[in-house]
RNA sequence: GCGGGAUUCGUAUAUCGGCUAAUAUAUCAGUUUUCCAAACUGAGGAGACCAGUUCGACUCUGGUAUCCCGCACCA
């Protein structure tokens, strides 16, 4: 099990494509990250492979895009619009910042109020009275504007989670599929959140990508349901994403931890380099989101079972998990230095179905004739495969190899002088650097069944 | 947001109040019929940004930004 530091990651990362800094040139923006070519297909490939498992191979689970700005209503009765204006104190004496809400032991957003009742209060951390700030709020939602005036009329929020909108839908998609209950809907999506300290390259930022899926279910199976849910989440970092096991490990929450819509949650949590943190969350949410939207809309969102003829709100079981963390989590897991020879490599044994490239195509030299047989098995590959794959003629065999583990291609297919009187080439493999000997001809069908 | 540290070729480091900024590695081109980062030759590539001090600043000072570490925050 590798031990790699963040440092390392990071640097790979930008050394070989992965994940840059976002407006590099300028600085970079705190909170915001680019994915370079490798990266952008590495997090394809997460998506796609979370998409097949969550949607299209389950039969009663449905997909959704919905828009990044909607009415800003739907953030009022979310509880997000109260939510993210959590009013803070700083502490003058030993600068500590507190929830004022906290302190007073009110759930009040007054800002006068709370200055009033913790003008008293001793200050958690150094124990001094009367050296708070005044309450300000930090709203986490990003604001922007609809329509040509920057006004309070027009203001619009980037959405915080892709939840919401799959709660607007419920009833269109329900209708739509005519789907009965137990159903899901899935979607994946940029969220948007400004934190106040996005950290841990990739792990916090401020623009995000999710993978959600609610899944809607009869009030009295939630606890099954739950638990159901827990073990497919976790299987899938298992199984589909080839995750060790212990890297991984369950966090419940406490009462304390939980937000306010959960009645449960359990975090899939990954060792980083940063300790065990949040990859996904498992939330029972309860009837809280279909109520909350029903009453604020004027619209009733229940399901009526055709078999009681009774009326219910379902409850929501949640599925959440970033797709920059475990994109990290992905590079962590398979990272990985070892000695060959007395020269260090470095291998990211990533699962195949991950890898941004699946397949190297190379001369033993740069010679016309190796480069020009290889170009040939390249387009043959390229038009009668699904292969992604890449050729390469610049420097030594050796360092191709090596350039190849360090994204984590799988198999490196080589084109050598004998190549030219027998028709048949090596395929070497990433994380044994065994070579086989293989016919051009089923090269196509050798490669697709490793991969 | 608070406190601490850092910022020099893509990456990892060095040096210095006068810089023509060094080394390794990586990259590119070439030589070598070369299967696990070989060697050799050559090329391109840098002091985050903005001020100040100074005859002169990559070097000193201040601010800003970004990253890392701790605290807080994570609805």
């Amino acid at each position: 099990m590798s031990e790699v530091s963040l440092e390392t990651i990071v640097s790979l990362a930008k050394r070989r494509g992965f994940v840059f800094p976002s407006s590099d040139i300028y600085g970079g923006l705190a909170g915001f990250y680019d994915y370079g070519p490798y990266g952008t297909q590495l997090a394809k490939n997460i998506r796609d492979l979370w998409w097949q498992h969550f949607v299209e191979k389950v039969p009663n689970i449905h997909g959704l895009d919905s828009a990044i700005i909607q009415n800003p209503k739907l953030w009022e009765a979310s509880g997000h619009v109260a939510g993210f204006n959590d009013p803070l104190v700083d502490c003058k004496n030993c600068q500590a910042r507190h929830r004022a809400d906290h302190l007073a032991g009110v759930d009040s957003t007054d800002l006068k109020k709370l200055d009033e009742l913790i003008k008293d209060k001793p200050c958690p951390k150094c124990g001094q009275k009367g050296h708070f700030t005044e309450a300000r709020t930090y709203n986490m939602m990003m604001k922007t504007y609809v329509g040509p005036v920057e006004d309070n009329e027009n203001v619009a929020y980037l959405r915080p989670e892709t939840a919401g909108s799959i709660f607007t839908n419920f009833e269109l998609v329900r209708e739509t599929t005519r789907a009965k209950i137990p159903f899901g809907i899935a979607q994946i999506g940029k969220a948007f959140r400004n934190e106040i300290s996005p950290r841990d390259f990739i792990f916090r930022t401020r623009e995000l990508e999710q993978m959600e899926m609610q899944y809607f279910v009869d009030p009295k199976n939630e606890t099954e349901e739950y638990e159901n849910l827990r073990k497919f989440n976790w299987n899938f970092c298992i199984e589909a994403m080839g995750f060790d096991e212990a890297n991984l490990q369950w966090h419940e929450h406490t009462e304390d931890e939980r937000a306010h819509y959960a009645r449960a949650a359990h975090d899939i949590q990954f060792k980083f380099p940063f300790g065990f943190k949040e990859l996904w969350g498992t939330h029972n949410r309860s009837d809280f989101d279909l109520t909350a939207h029903g009453k604020a809309s004027g619209k009733e969102l229940n399901y009526f079972d055709p078999e009681t003829e009774k009326s219910y709100v379902p409850f929501v079981m949640e599925s959440s998990v970033g797709v920059g963390r475990i994109f990290l989590a992905a590079l962590v897991d398979s990272y990985a230095e070892e000695d060959v020879e007395g020269e260090k490599r470095v291998v990211l044994r990533i699962n195949p179905k991950l890898a941004p490239v699946n397949v190297a195509i190379l001369p033993l030299m740069k010679k016309p004739e190796l480069a020009g047989k290889a170009k040939e098995i390249y387009t043959m590959l390229n038009q009668s495969t699904n292969l992604r794959i890449e050729y390469d003629e610049t420097g030594s065999i050796g360092k191709r190899y090596r350039r190849q583990d360090e994204i984590g291609t799988p198999k490196a297919v080589t084109v050598d002088f004998d190549t030219l009187e027998n028709d048949d080439v090596t395929i070497r493999d990433r994380d044994t650097m065994e070579q086989k000997r293989v016919k051009i001809t089923d090269l196509a069908k050798e490669l697709s069944n490793d991969s």
